[in-house]
DNA sequence: CATCCTCAGTTCGGTCATTGAACCTTGCTG
DNA sequence: CAGCAAGGTTCAATGACCGAACTGAGGATG
């Protein structure tokens, strides 16, 4: 095998999906967050996605996937499951630090392919403090500073569909701040 | 093009592997680098690797997969096929403006899994002009610039095999620039 | 008390993607 | 002409993913 034998990574490892002989951060970071729907996972709890339906009909994920998905996430320590309310018992995913420390990925993933394979504009995320566009890496150019997440506040744009079936996708039309937990509107 | 009309989803789509209901740049740039192996050949293509059987032997993938990886990139304008010997006929693949663009994705994403997965320092990345390791947007604090891809200086870390089997890896080794091409030395 | 409903899963058969090994082709090179 | 290297293709087996159906806990309804 050809992992350092004083590296972290004892014996255990979980996924039979690994990449097995690279030594490289980006492969160990996708052997994590690298599988289908998972990035998507992420990004739906840094908009405030936190129940296993609400996942489920914004994502249009198998129920096997996400519980799979949920699962593997809890595991390795970017969500936490935690319980809401006694009765019924009920469970919800939030995002840890290390699971809001995806943020900067997927702005980039998003920068990247808002700019080379979308037409229109389907969000906006802005400073909340001043309303400016963010960059590419999630920085305010108007205040020179990197933006902490909860500090993002999306917006939709012209490209988003207006009137969504899901009521998920109709919570996030509003704008909000990144991380504040969607709330239904119990229509 | 893949955007939504009401009725959802006219037949066009070339790739089975789409998250049909998602309207979101990062679940677009995810159809396109998000299979296995696609975000591990262009971090390769990034570090130099040009060469259908480079890639092959320091990714470990298999044959078919690589073929179809490579072909999906040219296709979607991330990498360029050119010749560059005539006889016997070869052809290299090199990143286009579009695939260098995924830099940023991947520097957060090295970056993410670094802090989060890893405990012996691996890699360094730096700015050539003034040798100050990058932040995680691939930015140099003390030039307070984002730095070209082509600035960006590659050195090897303590946790990295100093001995590696494979050629590839081997000429890794040496500090080295971004996007320049990988000489294997012909021992 | 019986029924229905919601949430959060699990199970299952079918399909699609990935894997490793073997094979093929082109064009040198000895 | 034999052998070899680069760059693939083909194939059978395995594993992941899919949608639909089912389960089970715990109210809410009548």
């Amino acid at each position: 095998m050809n992992l350092r034998s004083e590296s972290g990574y004892s014996g255990g490892m979980a996924l039979g999906k690994d990449y097995a002989t690279q030594e490289c951060s980006i492969a160990r970071a996708l052997e994590i967050v690298g599988e289908r729907w998972t990035l998507l996972v992420v990004r739906d709890a840094l908009y405030g996605v936190r129940r296993y339906n609400d996942f489920l009909v914004h994502l249009g994920i198998p129920r096997a996937v996400l519980a799979a998905r949920l699962q593997t996430l809890t595991a390795e320590g970017i969500l936490e499951k935690r319980r809401y309310q006694e009765s019924p018992p009920r469970d919800e995913y939030v995002l840890t630090e290390r699971g809001i420390a995806l943020w900067p990925t997927l702005r980039a993933l998003g920068a990247w392919g808002r700019d080379h394979f979308t037409d229109v504009r389907l969000r906006y995320f802005r400073h909340a403090a001043c309303g400016t566009e963010l960059g590419p890496y999630g920085e305010c150019a108007l205040c020179g500073t990197i933006v902490p997440v909860g500090d993002v506040v999306m917006e939709p744009g012209p490209g988003l569909d207006p009137d969504p079936v899901d009521p998920v996708s109709r919570a996030l039309l509003k704008p909000r701040r990144l991380l504040e937990p969607v709330e239904m509107d119990q229509a």
